[in-house]
DNA sequence: CTCCGATGCGTACGACGTACCCATAGGAGG
DNA sequence: CCTCCTATGGGTACGTCGTACGCATCGGAG
C-alpha cells in the first residue's frame, strides 16, 4: 500500500503547517463517503449528504475539497489504495501476467464497488494510488519493444475491457436479482413490461431468444467468461507484438 | 431506419386517440435534449431546460416521458436511430465483417456524441432502435454453433469495448485540446498543476514518459488504433470458436 | 501574549426532479 | 349542433443539490 504521506500530494496539500489544525481528513471523508456510495450509489455521496455523515457543517468539505468532482476522485483513489495489497506485488516478470492480475483486481473492484466504473469512465482520473497502478502496469509492459504510447493504448484496452465487461457483469446480476425475486417488489424494474411487449411483437427473435432461452445459471461461470474473453484479448496483443 | 411507428412501441404509448392532441413529440423532444446534451453535456439536459428548451412549461416533459431517466434513453434510442441507415444492411455474410461494423458504429456514435456512451454505460438501456441493433448484431452470430447465451457473450464484449475505447478517445482527445490551446484560457484542466507535480516527484517514470515522450499526433491516427484492437479482440474470438 | 492565517460552518441563491392540482382543448357520443 | 370526458399543458410547491460568500474561532508562530 502506497503510504499514507501520498495523500499529501493530491490536488491540494493535506496540512500546512499554519493556522488552526483540521478537524478531519480526506480519508476519514473518502471513506464515508465510499460507505454511503456502496449502500445508495454515486449519485447519494452528495457534498452535503456525506458532510453530515460525518458530522461536519454543510460546507465543510471545500476545506479538503474543491469540487464534488473531486470528492468523487478522493473516493475512487481511496478504493484502489485500500485494494493496494493485490497490486503492491506487481508487475510479474511476465507481461501477460501483470495484464491479467490487472484485469481480474479492476474487475473485482467494480464487483465490489459498482459506482467506482462510473466515476473511472466519465472522464480522467487522477490520485496518487491511481498513478501508483498506471506506473505498475506500463512496468510490466517494458522490454517488449513497444514504445511509450503504445505501451499505454495496451494498458488502455485491457483497462476499458476489463471495467466495462465487469459494469455489464454488475448490470446483468442487478436485473437478474430483480427479475427474479418477485417478493422484493420495492425494486419491481420498470422496464419488464416493456421487454414483454418487445418479445411478443415478434419483431426481434433473437432478442426473444435471449430473454426466453437464457441459461439461468448466468451470474455463476461470469468470472470464467470474463477470463476467457480476456485470454482471447492478451492472445491478440500478444499475436502483434514486435518481437513475437 | 425504423418506422416512425416503432416510437409508438414505447414505454408509454405515443397517441391514445383520446382527449386533446399532443402539442409535442417524443422525436421532438428527443432533438431538443440531444442538441443540448451535444453542446454542454448530458447533465445540462435537464427536464427544465429541455422544456423550456421547446417553449414547454417545466413539467410538460411528464407527458411524454416519466423520468429524466427514461429522457435519456429516448436521447439515447433517438442518435442510436438517426444513424440507423448504417445498420440498416447488416448483418454481412461474415461474421467478423459484422462485428467490424458494430464497433467502428459504435465508436462514431460516441465521438458525435459523448454522453451517449454514459447512458450506454450506467445501465440497462432500452429502445426500438436498441433492440433492432441487438437483433441485427446476433443475427450475424448466428450459425456459427453457437448458443444464445454465447452469442450475446461475445456481442457483449465487442459493445464494451467499442464504447469504452472511443469514449477513452474523447477523453484523450479532450484533454489534449485543453492543454495544447493555452490561449483558450477558459477550460484550463485544473489538474495540470497535480500531473506536473506528480511528473517532478520522480516516483512514477512511467506515467512521466507518457506525458513527456507522448507522440504528438496521438489523434491523427486513433482511428487505426482502434482498429488494430479490434482486430485482436476479433482474432481472439474466432480462435476460440466450435468450428475453427 | 499577540497576531494572523486556516478552519468550521451558517446563510443564501439558483437550479434541479417531481408530486399535486387545475384549467383547457377537442374528439366521441348524443 | 351541443355536451361530456379524457388527456394535455403548465403553475405552484417541496425537498435537495452545488457552491459563493462571509464570519466567528481556534491555535501555532513570532
Amino acid at each position: 500500500m502506497p503510504d499514507q504521506d501520498d495523500a499529501v500530494i493530491w490536488l491540494r496539500p493535506e496540512v500546512t503547517g499554519r493556522g488552526r489544525v483540521p478537524g478531519y481528513s480526506r480519508a476519514q471523508i473518502a471513506k464515508a463517503a465510499i460507505a454511503v456510495a456502496d449502500a445508495e450509489g454515486l449519485e447519494a455521496a452528495s457534498m452535503r449528504r456525506v458532510a453530515t455523515e460525518i458530522g461536519a457543517g454543510p460546507m465543510s468539505l471545500y476545506r479538503y475539497v474543491r469540487n464534488k468532482d473531486e470528492l468523487h476522485l478522493l473516493m475512487t483513489d481511496e478504493v484502489l489504495r485500500q485494494d493496494w495489497p493485490r497490486w503492491a506485488t506487481m508487475p510479474e516478470p511476465d507481461w501477460e501476467q501483470t495484464l491479467r492480475r490487472m484485469a481480474h483486481n479492476l474487475r473485482a473492484l467494480v464487483l465490489a464497488h459498482p459506482w467506482w466504473a462510473e466515476v473511472m469512465t466519465r472522464g480522467p482520473v487522477f490520485g496518487p494510488t491511481i498513478m501508483r497502478m498506471v506506473d505498475v502496469t506500463l512496468a510490466g509492459l517494458d522490454g517488449l519493444g513497444l514504445d511509450i504510447d503504445e505501451m499505454m493504448d495496451v494498458a488502455e484496452i485491457i483497462r476499458t475491457f476489463a471495467i466495462g465487461h465487469a459494469q455489464q457483469e454488475h448490470h446483468a446480476a442487478r436485473a437478474m436479482a430483480a427479475t427474479g425475486s418477485a417478493d422484493h417488489a420495492n425494486m419491481a424494474p420498470d422496464w419488464i413490461p416493456y421487454v414483454m411487449s418487445v418479445i411478443e411483437s415478434g419483431e426481434y427473435p433473437y432478442v426473444r431468444r435471449v430473454v426466453l432461452d437464457a441459461s439461468s445459471p448466468h451470474e455463476s461461470d461470469s468470472g470464467v467468461l470474463f477470463d476467457r474473453a480476456l485470454g482471447r484479448l492478451i492472445a491478440g496483443i500478444a499475436a502483434t507484438l514486435p518481437e513475437a
